[in-house]
Parts: C-alpha cells; structure tokens; sequence
DNA sequence: CACTCAGATTGATGTTTGTCAATATCGAAG
DNA sequence: CTTCGATATTGACAAACATCAATCTGAGTG
C-alpha cells in the first residue's frame, strides 16, 4: 500500500477499519463525541483509541477541539461530500460507445457486444 | 484491518487501494474491460493485477465473465447503491439534543455548547 | 497432440498496520 | 509545586498486505 497520494485512496483507507468506522459513525450520530467515550465504546484501549483518532484527523475526516483535559470529536463537514463524489464518480456511463471490441481499445456494451473469440492482437 | 465481519468496512477496505480503485474507475468509464488492459494500466505485473480483481470480486464489486481466452470484467451495479449508502449514513443529525453534557451521556450540540470545564466524572 | 496466449495460483519477501504496555505530556485542582 | 485524570507518544510484536517470479490451468490454433 506503501502511502498513496491519491486523497480518495486515503480517505477510503482511513474509514476502512471496524474501530475508526464505529468511531465516525458515532460522531455521525452526535455531534461532538469526547475521546474517552470511544475507549468504552470500541473494546480497545485508550492508546489504541488515540491512535485511530489520530489516523481519522490526518485523513481530515475528524477535528479535534481540547477543552480541559478532554478532547472533544466531530465529523468534518466536508466528508459525507467527498464519499458521495467518490460514487458518483463510480456510476457507470449511461451512453453507447460503438466501435470495435478489442481489449485495448474500444468497450462493449453489453454482454452480447463481447466477442467470444479474440481478435488479432492490439500490438 | 484484520479481517472484519463488517460488509461496510470491507466494501471500503476493497476499494482502498490505488490499484484497485484504478482499476474500479476504468471500469466505471466503460462498461467492461479485459483484464489484460488492467497490467498495462495500472502498470503491475499480471500476477498482482488478478490478484487485485480476485480481491474485487470477492468483495462484490466486480463481475467476470470468461469470452474464450479472455475474461472480461465490469461493475457490479449495487456498488455505487452501496457507497452512498455509506455516506448517507454519515450525515450528522441536524436536529438539537438538549441535555446535560458530561462525555459518557450527552453530546453537545454546537462548540458553544462544549464545557470548558469537566462536571463531575460519570463513575 | 504440441504450441501459444490469457489468466489464476503458489511461494517468498519486504512493508504496513493494528494492538498493547509503558511512559510522557498537558490541563485542572489542591 | 505536587498530584491526578485525560490524552498523546513510543516501542515492540504479530498479523495482514502488496508485490513479483515462477508455475499451473484452460482455451484456441495448427
């Protein structure tokens, strides 16, 4: 995985865990969540804990505020948009693209539009 | 990320990897690729890439559909469905939670809200 | 059958990651 | 200033992961 640079990537990889999702979610549910709430909540210990809190920041998902001696969670405004892009972006286009079925160069478009037998090679 | 029980988490931790969201993202552009463009794409040698769609595949994400010599993969139409699902779900509750607001209990509701100083401790 | 090409599998290797115990830091209160 | 409670950091370790070379499988072709 060796530190992408691609701010989705990172986005993804920082949710992609059963501790910082349960976290996120709990802030999505509230609104600020004070970290020693998390250490009950996730069956892990306070490092631990710290230590994904600390991965959500960095990610930008979560902001942290001290107040005290404790440090109180919320969600980043921006998330929910930036998981929502990352899905539009996925939706498949809708458009026909004529052409030729070769691997390398063209697409087909439905099932039947796949040649069963490969065409001279591309190169 | 050791193997979780949560399909959310392992939908994101599928997708959390540049190869395979590059390779999701093409497939998100045409409708279905060869798996011999992923190599030269993505630029892995063959072995990685299979096992990137293995992975893909297991994870619900792709579909793949053998035409002779070739295998030929495409998105599998709940994906997106189920990412903005995800995010939907992270979309703070708008409405006010008054109450107290000690860690353990309540949440604050704005950052004005958010006692400077620790009331007494929950235990 | 022998040959070839596309894709999957295996095995090895270096890296990253999640976890905890121990310790350090920081703020509040005495 | 000393103590205490909450959080962060460090160091160590095991498990998971990405990657590649080598090999195997399976389909198409002569």
């Amino acid at each position: 995985m060796s530190r992408s640079t691609d701010p989705d990537v990172r986005l993804l990889a920082a949710l992609a865990d059963p501790v910082r999702l349960s976290i996120v979610r709990q802030l999505a549910v509230g609104d600020a969540v004070c970290a020693c709430d998390f250490t009950e909540s996730c069956g892990v210990t306070q490092p631990t804990v710290s230590h994904h809190l600390k991965v959500l920041r960095e990610a930008g998902i979560v902001t942290s505020a001290r107040r005290g001696s404790w440090v109180w969670y919320r969600l980043a405004p921006e998330v929910v948009g930036r998981l929502v892009a990352i899905g539009r972006e996925l939706v498949p286009a809708d458009f026909i693209r004529a052409g030729e079925l070769t691997p390398s160069r063209r697409r087909p478009v439905s099932a039947d539009a796949i040649p069963s037998v490969p065409p001279a090679p591309t190169s």
